[in-house]
DNA sequence: CCTATATTTTGACGCAGCGTCAACTTTTGT
DNA sequence: ACAAAAGTTGACGCTGCGTCAAAATATAGG
């Protein structure tokens, strides 16, 4: 009985070891330095040993994607909290994306890779709805922020618009402008120098269009944000 | 002599053969599913010839993005002419945008795979700087329309603000936008109804934001922009 | 402790796809 | 007509995925 159960816990540890070791792999070299024979000799297992814990590379990659979706959403929930003004709340979500793609640029580019077809496809159904859930959990989140805001008179979502119909707005400016600063080669060259300074002020202005209560200048809105910043990091960073 | 020129067209119709048989593969059938070795028996010539075109199998994925970043810059050159009001002019644009990622979907899918770093780093410099250019002159016709949009007093760029960077907001809005729809396993489940008229939306709350003129009422927007959709694939659908 | 059964590990193997290159064919120039 | 240049070919080497029968190890009963 103990030994079957030193043994299991012998199996289980090493589905995390091959993550740990895969991620470094992933991120600094990218999908195709991936091998699963590379993997399997510097784990010292047999190629075998692997595909008893994933059937296919790309489920390697969706279950590296699901611990950093995990780790974004626990940042929005965290950042979630870090106010009682929902405009301030807002920010703080925005802010908590500024330093995920930032600080955790490495998990920001595997969830990026999850986004292109080939591994979304391969990877089992049970992920799949693994994912979803954590996608939707994320967006309860920033929708519930919204709600609060309406339930506060701080803010009218136009009619015929969901809660999370608004979010998808700032979503989509947020998640937009990080791709392009991780994809467009050079953006400098084009003209855009301080791309993630400009997408705050986008979003503020974006905010303020939408007459989020209660207003609050760019300037204190730069360093109201720094300082909440500081606390979405707090005690565990994981 | 005549001969000579009948052998070398034959051989860059050969170039252009190619790419309109990998089309279709990549679009349908994904980036994997482009095999050299299809392609060549497709072709009816040996897998040499194929290399005697182009260097790897990421050069021709690359092709074909240029193929297609051409086509949204001529849509964006029309629809920034299609109308004297610099406000119009930018919805005409947003439009063109919307009626790209739908009309031309393998386009904007082509386009999204050169995001996908493997091919951008193994395509040749001289293909990256096409690249590069070609974007550049898309960013200059719309950083154009904000430029007249000032200078007509419709707008202020906010000081320490760029009108490219000003572009980058409706940019990463858009972009992030049909990214989020192409990519995101079922939008609607996590409460996103209408994707693309939630973001017209946005869109037009962003420009009310930065008090845009002339400012119009959304429903006038939208028929304003389902007008200059109809006048943007004009003669050439080419 | 031994043996039978179940579980786990192994790595050689089949297969597919990329890119190469020496041999072969066609074109060009004289 | 012939030699040199240009173009074409497909077999080959290599890497990487995923499989599976055989070997090793663990578990359980006598």
């Amino acid at each position: 009985m103990e030994t079957l159960s030193r043994k299991q816990r012998e199996i289980s540890d090493r589905e995390r070891q091959i993550l740990a070791l895969a991620r470094p792999i992933l991120v600094h070299e990218g999908y195709q330095a991936l091998s699963m024979d590379r993997l399997a000799a510097q784990m010292e297992y047999a190629k075998g040993t692997l595909y008893n814990h994933f059937p296919n590379k790309e489920e390697i990659v969706a279950a590296l994607a699901i611990e950093s979706l995990e780790l974004r959403r626990k940042m929005f929930e965290r950042a979630s909290l870090l106010s009682p003004i929902s405009r301030h709340r807002m920010m703080a979500i925005g802010c908590a994306c500024d330093l995920y793609t930032q600080e955790c640029a490495e998990h920001f580019a595997v969830e990026q890779m999850l986004r292109n077809s080939v591994i979304w496809q391969k990877s089992s159904e049970k992920r799949q709805v693994l994912i979803q859930q954590c996608e939707m959990r994320a967006m309860s989140v920033v929708a519930g922020v919204v709600r609060d805001a309406v339930a506060a008179g701080d803010l009218t979502v136009p009619e015929h618009m969901s809660a999370e119909e608004l979010v998808f707005g700032f979503w989509s400016l947020t998640y937009g402008s990080h791709a392009l600063i991780a994809s467009s080669p050079s953006l400098s060259e084009v003209g855009v120098n301080d791309p993630v300074r400009s997408i705050r002020y986008h979003g503020w202005t974006l905010m303020n269009g939408y007459q989020w209560k209660p207003f609050i200048s760019f300037d204190e809105t730069e360093s109201l944000m720094h300082q909440l910043g500081e606390r979405i990091f707090g005690d565990e960073p994981n």
